[in-house]
DNA sequence: AGCTGGGTCATACTTTCGGGTGAATTTAGC
DNA sequence: GCTAAATTCACCCGAAAGTATGACCCAGCT
């Protein structure tokens, strides 16, 4: 738990100790050199430089890595796929955890395919409102905000598909 | 000559500029909010911050792929593999086949996470109507309506995991 | 009979998407 | 240098999606 967040935000946290440990530094050595000589404006750049240099380092790194993360998340997924999914079954053990009622999951089925409420409500003969109900409940349940999240989780969770 | 010089190095002379106007303007207001409320750590740190968006920013414009060529050349090699990969390298042969840019590639695996058109566009660094550019381009050449299908499809021909 | 959960539908409102069009700027390739 | 593709951004507009709230019906349970 403590330990996967520090991984996860590890630069953000090794920049932030970077910052106070460039400030105490600073601040330390302040008085001796750069006030005496009247210099604030050089004590500014100077810091305005490091930190600059700071971000592009930062920068590098946070835009790197995001590929190999997802990639390497997903090969976990995929052996849990292997050892312990015959699809109908989890498919229910899930629902059930989540409490999706069959129509819920009809809806589900059917947005993951892509369609729009309008066309899920016609599929299903029933009102465009009623869909949307449907849809309300279902983020809500699997705790998402938007459709695109909804068929992700649910196709992670082996609800669907 | 000069003008070239200065086209070339817009960025960098941009980045002195702003650098520079930053400080005064630091400058200016510090005697009035800041050392008032003896708080020349929020003024150092405000320094920080904000420089450290520069270079994040500086970092992002500097090192953005031009990657272009290369990605296509390698196409053909790894076109030989294709038989026998699973998962990264017919990615690129799709997202070749298909004409994808590297700059629509990434909004649509940001798309496939869930994230709204506003989201990817701070990701990105980048306006709303610059990521809705990118997605209606990326919903004509995947041959789409709607972005649920777009991930559905992406997904399926293994241009995204 | 009363309560509960599922399903249905509506109205009103806000936000997001997506289409269409045009355009400036960069970059790569010729 | 010129061209083509890529990237960026803007404005408008209509459609779709999503939120909030309330209401009605019905089957099953207590």
């Amino acid at each position: 738990m403590f330990l996967k967040f520090i991984q996860r935000y590890r630069h953000a946290l090794l920049y932030g100790f970077s910052m106070a440990a460039v400030l105490v530094l600073l601040q330390v050595v302040e008085y001796r050199f750069l006030l005496l000589r009247n210099s604030f404006e050089i004590y500014i750049a100077t810091i305005a430089i490091l930190f600059t240099l700071l971000g592009i380092w930062l920068a590098s790194r946070l835009m790197r890595p995001k590929v190999k993360t997802q990639i390497e998340t997903i090969v976990v997924e995929k052996e849990v796929h292997v050892v312990a999914t015959p699809s109908a079954e989890v498919n229910e053990a899930e629902r059930a955890k989540l409490g999706l009622s069959t129509r819920e999951l009809e809806v589900l089925v059917l947005m993951a395919d892509g369609l729009s409420n309008q066309e899920i409500a016609e599929r299903l003969f029933v009102s465009l409102n009623t869909v949307k109900t449907h849809t309300s409940k279902l983020f809500e349940k699997l705790d998402v905000k938007r459709r695109t999240q909804a068929v992700g989780k649910a196709k992670q969770l082996n609800i669907i598909n």
